[in-house]
DNA sequence: CGGTTTTGACCTGCGC
DNA sequence: GCGCAGGTCAAAACCG
């Protein structure tokens, strides 16, 4: 059902719209090459037949939310499936904090990392020992700088979306909001992960080391830790007084405390530990 | 040549 | 109902 040849929209609609972003702004990074012409492309063909899938999906999901006790057969698994319909479990009414959405039906992790990067790297990756395929791009109205769009690409079933972007008041900072908890092992080779976090769900601190500096971020909000809740030392003048806070002993408590929660979450892990456990103890 | 990125188009929810 | 804004899709370009 494409149309071939070049399509020009005609409804007032898409009239108004002057490119791909929001509002038409000036939106993304250039091409590549600069001199990189686009050519028409073919229209996205079933239209009809999208519609009716999202329409489907639309339904299918307020009656979700009007059986409140009606599970989820199938966890995550089915969160792929449906692109589109997540946002209104996802945003936070507090967007600035790690928390585990517990909605009627669903429960989506939803986390914010801040990682320090050198203001000139115009690249909107935050390295976190996963691998992210990049799906879209776009300003928004709050912020100049566009926000990045990623799935994780190392199983293609994982539900876990990450976004992207620079933060308003410093362009330096990349603020990294992850959703959904992965349901594979971190892929992370040595070296390669600068992070403490190497297991599903979200990243809860970051490490770089940069042009611009050392940068150890953490986000130990997901347990509303006490009294410990975004530690950034990106904006710390002083290493040395970092280290000492990093070193406290409310602060390991703290750290210790939240992996272990973490860890003992993780269904294999606890499974492989007590396997690891019996093997060490005498036959019974 | 296949995987990834770019980016214009489209969809949907929400506020008015 | 309309417009806005965020999110996603997917063709084309790019790259290893």
């Amino acid at each position: 059902m494409s149309r071939p040849g070049p399509w020009r929209p005609s409804s007032p609609r898409s009239a108004r719209r002057t490119g791909g972003s929001a509002r038409g702004s000036p939106t993304c990074t250039p091409a590549r090459s600069p001199g990189r012409v686009r050519t028409p492309r073919t229209r996205r063909a079933p239209r009809k037949q999208r519609r009716r899938r999202r329409w489907q999906l639309a339904e299918s999901r307020k009656r979700n939310r009007d059986s409140v006790d009606d599970p989820p057969s199938s966890g995550d698994a089915d969160a792929d499936a449906d692109a589109s319909g997540r946002a209104e479990a996802v945003e936070s009414p507090r967007p600035s904090d790690a928390f585990e959405f517990e909605g009627s039906c669903r429960r989506i992790k939803v986390s914010r990392v801040c990682t320090r990067i050198d203001p000139s790297d115009t690249s909107l990756t935050v390295k976190d020992g996963y691998q992210w395929r990049k799906y879209g791009q776009k300003v928004t109205r709050d912020n100049p700088s566009p926000r990045a769009y990623f799935r994780c690409a190392f199983a293609p079933s994982c539900p876990v979306k990450k976004k992207v972007q620079r933060s308003a008041e410093d362009s330096s900072v990349l603020v990294a909001t992850y959703e959904g908890e992965h349901n594979h092992q971190c892929p992370t080779r040595a070296g390669e992960l600068p992070s403490c976090a190497a297991r599903g769900g979200p990243v809860p601190c970051s490490i770089s080391i940069n042009s611009s500096g050392p940068t150890i971020t953490l986000d130990l909000t997901k347990n509303g830790a006490d009294g410990v809740r975004v530690l950034d030392a990106t904006g710390a003048p002083d290493l040395k007084k970092l280290c000492q806070e990093v070193a406290s002993v409310e602060f390991r408590t703290a750290l210790v405390e939240q992996m272990a929660s973490s860890l003992t979450r993780d269904s294999k892990f606890t499974d492989a530990l007590a396997a690891a456990i019996l093997k060490q103890l005498p036959d019974y």
